[in-house]
DNA sequence: TACTAGCACTTGATCTCGTTGAGTGCTAAT
DNA sequence: ATTAGCACTCAACGAGATCAAGTGCTAGTA
């Protein structure tokens, strides 16, 4: 699931230097401190010299790798390194059976909605992570249908109830010119029943701008107003749908000292669409993804990791989840448990499904 | 619609005492720091020597309206001096129009659903206040139905779609044993509608509870049926409907200094059940209220002001919006805003319920 | 040749200790 | 009753002095 080969390609590093490398990134890790040359040289990982580690420590500086605060401080592991060290990591998918019956609570029973298993997860990950956590709602485009409804409220206004296969339910409240009957609008659920059952939202909507134009000839009053109705219903306004939990935690602990760091990073959780287009943006890839520091596209993230997997039924890959927190996260543990809860919500979110 | 009368029964305080507490308000409203006689004394609105003023300080403080944190520092005022303040405040209701017409902003065009109202609401008080700001939905014990809809989503699967006069759906998943065809629930649907439409949730459930004992002899299937799902339907499982803004503003703003201070707030906004409990409490009253530091009933308020007011339509308090922030807030300028605010949406969800 | 021991050097962090300035309380004068 | 004056308090600030952790370099050793 996780790339494992090591690229010795453009940086010729020994045995002996990758152990250091490692060795410096595990103290960081845990301790959120530059960590020196006599530090790692007690470490029983690491049994070699203050000395000989310094020398390496130079080499590992000169890669890149590592850098310093100042002069006489110790070293701190770049993105760079952390790119490495995930990349050669060798995944242990083991969890504990603690961690695991966890996430499975997010379909604890009594858990009927898709909107509450969704939050459900944002809140099971957000606290098992201590970082922020996200979890946008199934793609409506991809969705398909399993029944539109339509409700009179009053006389101009018309409620659209919208239920996805994967059981997101939408309602949508749509203002047309002249009154159309209950009695009506149900001849009009019927028809775009029959005729759009199981196809996607996406499929849907070309279709009914097609048949505007291709049916001109038989065009009756139910169908153009099943055709009027139906564009309404179906028009692209849905709002960014992202479930979002724990950004608190990022404040809170120290992995982030300034605080002034975080303004930029808060800032952007409250503009959803720009957190909904990261995550939409790694949604084609598979597996866990995992993006230290400067790769993140989105500006605001330049000093955090993102850790992201999809969550899919049998059919479809329906959304997204994911991590965000300090580039110095203990990726052994943070990884395993994004990887499982994705499956466990892809299972929960199956067998909700009305199929 | 705010109390204007000074309560001169126990601390007597004469004109110029007033004016002195008046502008040590005012100053440690504006920059925070502790207010010093000297400083005190250039001000315009108290032209009376360093001396003099030290000495009603003093007075001042030995009444428990002004503290000071060590002593040679200046004097800061304490809640129960906020509380004064507030209470002889001659309310300024006049807003600027920039800040009446930014509040209007809520119910621009193309709003049609009430949760996006609400929500744009949070916004906006949020932006306007730069403090942490919530609304409640509308309680839907008050609410009065408008329609009730039962869709077939799969054999055991039965949503069920409340619309009540105040605008606000609701949809809700219920699982039935055996199953139930849609022209079936068709039927049950318009029974409930032509029973209950107009009466208030609270009222439909009680009632659906004694037909349950008073018909029994008349029982049909239908009616045995409706009996059982309607009672399913409203069931009281609301989930506490919150919406909230901002309180990443609390954070940013050096107003909280200590940020030590904040972890018990912060916590306290995850808990959203809580901070229900607190609005609902202040529902019963009218106007403008004002819950400062300890006046909070709630533990984690106690550093804060809480500045709340109900919305309605015209007939029922619908629930409740507010603003939390520091106890030294501008009130002069908070209390009309929040004022406004609630009055604006109280049109505005008028306006847009099916009545 | 590869590693290590030792040493001089760098530098942020911490502590101490005056100095400063904003503030108070009290007393005496107006 | 108000104010001017004065002694006193105390956090904040800055300048050194000291410390500790760390580095780089050189020379010695297996």
């Amino acid at each position: 699931m996780l790339r494992s080969q090591v690229p010795e390609s453009q940086n010729q590093i020994d045995e002996r230097t990758q152990l250091v490398l490692q060795g410096i990134i595990d103290s960081y890790i845990e301790t959120t401190e530059p960590v020196g040359s006599r530090t790692l040289s007690k470490q029983r990982a690491t049994p070699i010299s203050p000395a000989t580690i310094r020398n390496i420590m130079s080499d590992l500086a000169e890669l890149g790798f590592l850098t310093q605060t100042h002069t006489s401080a110790g070293r701190i592991p770049t993105g760079k390194a952390f790119r490495y060290y995930v990349d050669s990591l060798a995944v242990a998918d083991s969890l504990t059976e603690e961690l695991q019956s966890s996430i499975q609570k997010l379909s604890a029973k009594g858990v009927s909605q898709v909107e509450e298993l969704l939050s459900n997860t944002t809140k099971i990950l957000a606290n098992l992570t201590q970082f922020a956590c996200l979890v946008t709602a199934p793609k409506t485009a991809v969705s398909r249908l399993q029944r539109i409804e339509f409700i009179k409220v009053s006389t101009s206004k018309i409620l659209v109830i919208l239920v996805s296969k994967s059981g997101v339910v939408r309602n949508k409240l749509i203002e047309m010119a002249e009154e159309i009957s209950q009695d009506f609008l149900n001849s009009i659920s019927a028809f775009l029943n029959e005729q759009f059952q199981n196809r996607s939202f996406q499929e849907i909507r070309d279709q009914i701008l097609e048949s505007m134009v291709e049916d001109k000839e038989r065009y009756d009053r139910l169908l153009a107003q099943a055709v009027r109705l139906g564009k309404k219903a179906f028009e692209v306004s849905d709002p960014p749908e992202l479930y979002m939990d724990g950004h608190l935690n990022l404040l809170m602990s120290k992995a982030f000292g300034d605080h002034n760091d975080l303004r930029g990073l808060m800032s952007t959780f409250e503009r959803k669409g720009q957190i909904m287009e990261v995550l939409d943006s790694t949604m084609q890839a598979d597996g866990v993804r995992i993006y230290i520091g400067v790769e993140n596209t989105h500006e605001g993230l330049r000093d955090c990791t993102l850790v992201t997997a999809n969550y899919r039924n049998e059919n479809n890959i329906l959304g997204t989840l994911g991590v965000i927190g300090p580039i110095h996260m203990d990726y052994q543990r943070i990884i395993p448990v994004v990887d499982y809860t994705s499956k466990i919500l892809s299972q929960a979110i199956t067998r909700h499904s009305y199929d």
